[in-house]
DNA sequence: TGTACATCAGTGAACGCGCGTTCACTGATGTAC
DNA sequence: TGTACATCAGTGAACGCGCGTTCACTGATGTAC
């Protein structure tokens, strides 16, 4: 039903190259080492059919990116919605996301090759996205006072390491189905490792400071 | 003279294809896209030369890593070397990894690119290494005495996510010279925070759970 | 409501080019006697 | 010590193939009057 109106504005053929991209990403190739001809085959289309929709392929993976953001965003609303609804652990919402990455393998997997890719637009891109990711997930915790008394910017740095590590642990979420319960564990601990470091910094940074041989900040 | 012996041993194409690899690595390429011609040309040889020394290209990339993997090897007993002999501040640490991977942008490059990868075998590979890395930094730790009752497991866990970190922040450290006493910087903090957090949990555990809404562990 | 025309999303054939790989050859170095 | 031969590291030419890209065409949908 709805339908109808979606699937008349995006034409079959940019749908169907778009979804080739994601399985054949997914399925171990990076973005920027797609091929024009590649992606026609494995979306069974004329090789020509590309150029009715992108200028080339560096246009194709920024649409590619676009749609992977707008994904992400919408996931990231359900998330700060359910979060909102009840008093959900950090333990859930860890689990919420790797859940959404092993349904979606496509997202962490280009997002992981391309951060550090040899595309600086793609780079780029993706950076932005992780900022704003780290941003939300900033907003979250001070809104639901998860760790009290912690600096805003301690926080910020928290949450855009977390995002990376996450990212990157994700990835052996999806390739090692048996280390899912150790992996959730392990981001918990982590996690709670930084807030902690972070509270125990701000209780008495000069003992930290003797422990570690370096000036407090 | 000493190159004499070292020099014979491994052949001019060789050691000229492996150069060429680390400079198209470092300009932008990742290790897994480059073509037998294009090393040629980098390196100013014959194409067929490449079939001299090598069967393939998976067997070119094995190839390249294991020489990375020597040279980062040395690197760690250098660093180890100078811990021993100065009382060295894991700021200095963190400034003596960094100087490296700028001196040798090759290094990290080809680590951060291939660690999330196509190439299963590649992948496989730099994660031992990476491993490696965080044992060593482990037993340096302990040794030294930085951050004295610690569990070495949860040591091993943080140097496993420290020298992760400091992975992805040297390619920032390399690609944006202005900012790299910030990273510097924000390195310390992060590792500081992570022994402190992990001080803190061993000291009240029940604290932090209530803190974070999960359960110790 | 019907008709004429424009636009859009697709196909198919063809191009020139760079790729990986093979074959035949060369000159230098190492080894046996 | 000299000579004959094997091995090694390189070159050069040629192959067939898949690539990106272009041109000409088609049928369906949207729009103007």
């Amino acid at each position: 039903m709805s339908e109808q109106f979606s699937a008349r504005r995006v034409p079959e053929g940019k749908l169907r190259l778009l979804q080739a991209a994601l399985r054949l990403i997914t399925s171990s190739r990076s973005l920027t080492s797609l091929g024009i001809r590649e992606l026609a085959r494995a979306a069974s289309l004329n090789p020509n059919t590309f150029y009715r929709h992108f200028k080339d392929l560096d246009d194709f993976g920024l649409f590619v990116l676009d749609y992977v953001a707008g994904e992400v965003k919408q996931q990231v609303r359900l998330l700060r919605q359910q979060a909102a609804s009840s008093d959900q652990a950090a333990r859930d919402t860890v689990a919420f996301v790797y859940e959404y990455f092993r349904d979606n393998p496509a997202i962490p997997t280009v997002a992981v090759r391309e951060l550090h890719g040899p595309s600086a637009v793609l780079r780029q891109a993706i950076d932005e996205q992780l900022e704003q990711a780290a941003r939300e997930m900033t907003e979250d915790t001070v809104e639901r006072r998860l760790v009290p008394d912690i600096e805003r910017s301690v926080l910020l740095d928290i949450a855009r390491t977390t995002v990376r590590y996450m990212l990157f642990r994700g990835m052996d979420y999806i390739e090692y189905p048996d280390q899912q319960d150790a992996i959730r564990l392990e981001t918990v601990r982590f996690l709670r490792r930084q807030y902690a470091g972070a509270l125990a910094e701000q209780v008495s940074p000069e003992l930290m400071s003797r422990l570690m041989g370096t000036e407090p900040g």
